[in-house]
RNA sequence: GGGAGUAUAGCUCAGUUGGUUAGAGCACCUGCCUUACAAGCAGGGGGUCACAGGUUCAAGUCCUGUUACUCCCACCA
């Protein structure tokens, strides 16, 4: 045992307490047949990243989870790693070498991904090492990194096996390009955000006649690449024109007219241009009509040699020029304002361009269904349920997956190409000629795979899949997983169903998805806002673990909160109080042991029982993952009832001279201490580690100690109750006295008239220090006279307090009458209730009994009243 | 166009399967340096739980509708 000091200092400590936690061993995962397993793994934050308060809220809540089921006996295991975020690294590390003047082409391929690498090595270990300054209890022996050996060769795996079974397939489909990272994108990755810009109006002569077709669009350069017209089948306007042809415009292409339904003949002029490499739309209608591809823009956007004399020009440039030009012919009839929704890259914001390129794709309907099933049956859980329907929607209408990137950074695709028989050779092992014509002359597919592509498998890459390895048998299915609902469709869906397909298993049983913190005005904390909270500066000004209970409490799954310092200086100020109720403990500490003593006092009883339920209620709440309500009570006890009351109720036995009654004090306060101090610990792991080895102690840590649960020999209901009736009087007292004023340095004696002498008897040393009364008399009538003396009545007792100088006689009067008219108002309520025979009949037997109990308190109260009042008449 | 969420005290949010007179933190008011803690103690004010209906003995909680804000999905050029 050691002091400690007066303020705590999670500085001091912080750092510690980590290491000892480390040396310890205590954080790894340990395959045990006796055990049951727990496994998490964690959401692979990007490997050069900084922690963020995003990060700080997901890890916090899987740490919380982790050390709760360690403590509870599970084998748990909290699996880290990190990502390495194909596109955003090579961004970085991009913009790293453009302030040297070079671009990722200087240097070549090799030279360039070398370059990476060593930027991983710089800045790799940074996002892992403040992990640990919150407190992660992560397994960190079996760090992973979605590039290392291992999963780089689950990803290879995936890729041949779903590329075998005809679930991979290389197509020139319609995809999202980003100009600025050159590269694909999935749907996912594309973002939608409204934004005003023109509606053109353009004529397109109609060959061999005098008419011509009004066209209108929002991309006005795309007409370069314009192979046909489209008009509703049914619109009489143009169907005389149907299967005729026109003649577009500065290309003078003659391209058809032709009838599709997909045209909305409200909208527009119901003439729709058609441009097959460049719209979603008109590639699908082009394929149904047997239009002609002309792709117009190379891989920056800008108009390449199919667009004649526009050819190098920026997409916006060149749609400047063709609007001029249009108008120079008067072919352009009109601009409108229009606002639509613009697809913009997820990672750098530019607006993507639709456009057909040879791509790679997962075929999604095939995995789909199981991916659905194992959701709807219950073999994976979201948590709330709400996110199901939103994964159901998502599943059932995604579109396939495009899984290539034109990046350098990441898993390159393991295929093929020979250049003489056109074959392409996918394959586990790096081939050295062409499997079909055995030709020497292949080379291999320069683009790598979504970064996502590999994040999907890491609930069992991280395992040594494809090897069978025991903690692939032992760990997987993993037991939940914990991220935001923001990455729902990018991870979450696509582990679900590439587990299913790799392990023929769920990757995990439950989902707990939370939301977003935003800053203090709900904005969306963003780099380029300068919003963004530094978890890291916020830990070093209130300590880890009042940011994780600021991030806990007050919050429920699935909503976004606002972050403010304040709430962390509340919880700073929690753990301070915590810090000080043990310091006290320890003050008065003379025994070397935590063994409650053999007789119990009723505030003893009390204590016990009030935190026998709160235990209960914690293991309920989280199993549920209702982690918020978990720790708001526990907070509540240590504040409200474990510091306000029972520490202050063993003062007298602490100060007194009954060597047994100070020794039975302080095992008491004690035992429920460290108790509270397991309850506590997966939300505050560093102040509830540091108290309790500086208590006495047998094991080695507390955080693998056993969660405290219900326990029915610490169940004290009857001593509960009768304790209640002390706190009342108490209670009541103190109001009663700051009503008039009175400083607590003014002691008075007092006087207790109850039909429950006992019970106040038991109590009675309280009111001293709690009540500020000097001497109390305990009795089972009231005074004759109650002059000169104040009065304060609860349902169980009638206290008088001298206070001669501040008692006017008709004001109590008034006071009592009024109190009485308010008991009264209650007692009404109650009658009518259990007057309602429905009520009565109909409502459950607790409810109903506690109602009764509720009258008879009042009738109680009334009558004690009533009595004071009539002596005060007489 | 489809879907979801939110609406509770001045502010930020909890509120479990419907069941006391709806809670917390911060802010505010009053009195206290009471030997663990002023990062504290005691007491207090403040809410027609967005609105309108409905179900029920009983609704912040369940149902229907309305309004406001937010988000997600979607191929209206």
């Amino acid at each position: 045992m050691r002091e400690l000091p007066k303020i705590y200092d999670p500085k001091a400590v912080e750092q510690n307490i980590y290491d000892f936690w480390t040396k310890g061993g205590y954080f790894k995962g340990v395959i045990d047949p006796d055990k049951e397993p727990f496994t998490i793994v964690i959401p692979p934050p990007n490997v050069t990243g900084q922690l963020h308060l995003g990060h700080a809220f997901d890890e916090t809540v899987q740490d919380v989870i982790i050390r709760h089921r360690r403590m509870q006996g599970y084998a748990a295991l909290w699996v880290p790693g990190t990502d390495h975020a194909g596109i955003a690294t090579q961004i970085k590390v991009e913009e790293q070498l453009r302030k040297e003047g070079l671009s990722r082409f200087d240097l070549g391929r090799d030279a360039f991904i070398e370059r990476v690498w060593q930027w991983k090595e710089e800045y790799g270990s940074r996002i892992t090492e403040q992990l640990k300054t919150l407190g992660s209890s992560c397994d960190w022996d079996r760090e992973r990194f979605t590039m290392d050996e291992g999963c780089s060769r689950a990803v290879r795996e995936v890729f041949v096996a779903l590329y075998e079974k005809g679930l991979i397939y290389k197509g020139r489909r319609i995809i999202n390009w980003c100009p600025a990272c050159t590269t694909a994108l999935s749907d996912a990755e594309v973002e939608h955000e409204e934004q005003e810009g023109g509606f053109w109006h353009i004529k397109y002569p109609v060959k061999d006649s005098d008419e011509y077709l009004i066209v209108a669009t929002t991309r006005p350069e795309t007409m370069l690449g314009d192979t046909g017209v489209a008009v509703h089948p049914e619109d009489e306007r143009y169907a005389h024109l149907v299967d005729k042809t026109v003649v577009l415009p500065l290309m003078d292409r003659e391209i058809p007219i032709i009838a599709d339904d997909y045209v909305d003949m409200e909208f527009g002029t119901g003439c729709v241009k058609m441009t097959p490499c460049h719209d979603p739309n008109d590639f699908l209608v082009a394929q149904r009509h047997d239009l002609e591809q002309i792709l117009v823009l190379d891989e920056a956007a800008r108009v390449n040699e199919n667009g004649g004399k526009y050819c190098g020009l920026d997409r916006l440039d060149a749609r400047k020029a063709v609007v001029a030009d249009l108008e120079a012919l008067g072919l352009l009839v009109k601009k409108e304002v229009h606002t639509r929704n613009v697809g913009t890259c997820y990672r750098c914001a530019t607006t993507v361009e639709p456009m057909t390129s040879p791509q790679w794709f997962v075929k999604m309907e095939p995995l789909a269904k199981e991916a659905l099933d194992v959701v709807e049956d219950g073999r994976i859980e979201f948590i709330p349920e709400r996110f199901t329907k939103i994964y159901r929607n998502w599943m059932e209408n995604a579109h396939d997956w495009c899984i290539s990137r034109q990046l350098w950074w990441g898993h390159q695709i393991p295929a093929w190409y020979c250049a003489p028989c056109g074959h392409v050779t996918v394959s586990r092992e790096d081939p050295t000629v062409c499997e079909k014509c055995g030709s020497m002359e292949i080379t291999r597919d320069e683009d790598v795979l979504d970064t996502w592509f590999s994040s999907a498998l890491w609930p069992f890459s991280v395992f040594g899949w494809p090897e069978k390895t025991p903690d692939l048998e032992y760990f997987y299915p993993t037991s939940v997983l914990v991220t935001g609902y923001d990455i729902l469709f990018f991870w979450v869906a696509r582990m679900i169903f590439s587990g299913l397909e790799q392990m023929g298993a769920v990757p995990f049983h439950k989902v707990l998805l939370h939301g977003l913190i935003r800053d203090a005005e709900g904005k969306k904390m963003s780099k380029s806002a300068g919003n963004g909270v530094d978890p890291i500066e916020v830990i070093d000004t209130y300590g880890a673990d009042a940011l994780r209970f600021n991030i806990i409490t007050g919050n429920s799954p699935g909503n976004d909160m606002r972050y403010y310092d304040e709430r962390c200086e509340a919880y700073r100020n929690f753990a301070n109080k915590i810090w000080n109720a043990s310091r006290f403990v320890m003050m008065n500490l003379t025994i070397t042991e935590n063994r409650l003593p053999e007789t119990l006092e009723l505030e003893d009883k009390w204590i016990l029982s009030q935190f026998n339920q709160v235990a209960k209620e914690v293991g309920e709440t989280l199993e549920k993952y209702e982690l918020g309500i978990a720790a708001g009570k526990i907070y509540d006890f240590v504040w409200d009832t474990y510091c306000d009351w029972y520490i202050e109720l063993t003062k007298p036995r602490l100060n007194g001279e009954d060597e047994a009654a100070k020794e039975s004090a302080q095992r008491v306060l004690l035992f429920v201490l460290v108790e509270t101090l397991k309850l506590l610990h997966p939300f505050m792991p560093f102040i509830t580690e540091e108290i309790w080895q500086a208590l006495p102690h047998e094991g080695e840590a507390l955080m693998i100690e056993a969660y405290p649960a219900y326990s029915p020999a610490l169940d004290f209901p009857a001593e509960e109750a009768q304790f209640e009736k002390i706190m009342e009087a108490v209670r009541a007292i103190r109001v009663r006295r700051s009503e008039m004023k009175v400083p607590p340095s003014k002691k008075s004696s007092a006087l207790i008239a109850t039909d429950d002498p006992e019970t106040f008897e038991a109590g009675r040393v309280y009111f001293g220090k709690l009540a500020y009364v000097s001497e109390l008399t305990i009795a089972s009538d009231a005074p004759e006279s109650l002059q000169g003396l104040v009065s304060v009545v609860t349902k169980d007792a009638r206290i008088f307090l001298p206070m001669a100088e501040l008692v006017d006689l008709d004001a109590e009067r008034v006071r009592i009458a009024g109190e009485i008219a308010k008991a009264q108002e209650g007692l009404e309520r109650q009658r009518k209730k259990l007057s309602n025979e429905a009520f009565v009949q109909k409502a459950k037997e607790h409810v109903v009994a506690a109602e009764r109990e509720k009258a008879e308190q009042l009738e109680a109260l009334i009558r004690n009243l009533e009595e004071s009042l009539r002596q005060l008449t007489t």
